[in-house]
DNA sequence: TCAAAAGTGTTGATACTACACCCATGG
DNA sequence: CCATGGGTGTAGTATCAACACTTTTGA
């Protein structure tokens, strides 16, 4: 593996890019993952790609979702890099890792291709530590390739060190939302349960919502007030 | 610029490091920046170099603070690794952005070879926003070359945002250290000044800090205790 | 004795937790 | 009328900003 330029003659790593596409299915935090026997028979991966010259790393996730999962539009950004030399087993791979949040998991099942799995992302840690984090799809656990468990686990610990702060959980919801559903996405990336009347006012409070003056429809029982972010 | 592996075929950028090495002087804090006019004249840029086949990340940090600053077992984190092909005249150059913390500004000060200036950092916007640095000695603004400028904006909101909640303020000091020394800390990087009563409560209600047993020693006035983090 | 910095006490305001309760809708 | 989830009220507690105050040292 050799670089070649004006300026740098060593040998260099290669370049990639690694994808976390979250979505919420039926109350659960879940992750696109790629099955990749070609590395590990049964082993799943984030999808990934090299980073092309001339191109930045924002287009180059852009070119993963479309090409890989085809998907358009959805919120992004940058998590970490890995360089640990021995991280892939084919060779020296640097991947800068991001976090894309699809608000439809329906849509997002439906635009993956053929041996593309939609696992639940389990963390056996608890609070504010750190560590690994495992897939499960129907109730079996998904081999992980690389160092991709630990790169979930990382990603895990930084959504629930951001989500009340920023709106991220809002790129995991359609345009208008409830106030429950706002409280099940938190949820499940906290992993734990939140008391209703504290978690509507604290999110009330933050004055980044409005009614949309719609209310909830198809479901049973009392419809919900319909909300919005202000931009 | 070509990389020619077995799996990958692809032209890719080249991939760097850059170190944002600070410490507080004066009360200030400050930034280890490196004279580089083959780049563009009297423009000043963070220490760096090119990371190699077979050597993580971590490795390349220690390599360019050993060479280039001679420094060595000081703490370094991740901070966020920026892509953009126009970022560096030359070429496409990815860099890794590194955090490392000097806990002493005058033994720093003496390690930097010739070339290297140790700048006051400055942000001009309030604070929860973002926006670019500017860096600062004798009074006088130095430039920065490439998008360094924006990398120091995005290291001072970093900080400002984990100041609160990790102990990264205890790497700009030395191992034993005042209460007001801490604060003093927390003012640099916050840019404002803080209440004395609630910040040592704060601090102490944490519980991270025990008392040596240990008083100032050499200052005028009430010697004030010394403490230490718990390990 | 004074200046300066170390360190403590107190009070009012704010935010959060936990629980109880009422409201609206489909069946 | 009942079950279910939407939505609100309230009391106790912890947290925090702001200020006043006492203590300890060197000069």
């Amino acid at each position: 593996m050799i670089i070649v330029t004006t300026f740098n003659t060593y040998a260099q790593p290669a370049l990639a890019v690694d994808v976390v596409i979250l979505t919420i299915k039926a109350s659960r935090l879940c992750c696109a993952l790629m099955r990749r026997d070609d590395v590990s028979p049964g082993a799943y991966a984030l999808p990934g790609g090299f980073v092309h010259h001339g191109q930045s790393l924002d287009q180059t996730v852009m070119r993963v979702l479309a090409e890989k999962v085809k998907l358009k539009g959805i919120a992004f950004e940058q998590l970490a890099t890995y360089g640990d030399p021995a991280r892939d087993p084919r060779g020296h791979v640097v991947s800068v890792v991001y976090l894309a949040l699809a608000p439809d998991a329906e849509a997002l099942m439906f635009a993956l291709p053929e041996g593309f799995r939609l696992p639940e992302i389990r963390v056996d840690w608890p609070g504010e530590r750190g560590g690994p984090a495992s897939t499960h799809f129907d109730n079996e656990a998904l081999p992980l390739a690389f160092d991709h468990a630990s790169i979930l686990g990382d990603t895990m610990k930084r959504l629930r060190g951001k989500i009340d702060y920023t709106n991220i959980a809002f790129a995991l919801l359609p345009p208008s939302f409830t106030l429950r559903q706002v409280q099940e996405v938190h949820e499940a990336i906290l992993g734990r349960p939140l008391l209703k009347p504290a978690f509507r006012r604290k999110l009330l409070d933050r004055g980044i919502l409005q009614e949309t003056g719609q209310m909830e429809t198809g479901g049973a029982y009392r419809p919900a007030t319909l909300y919005q972010l202000i931009s």
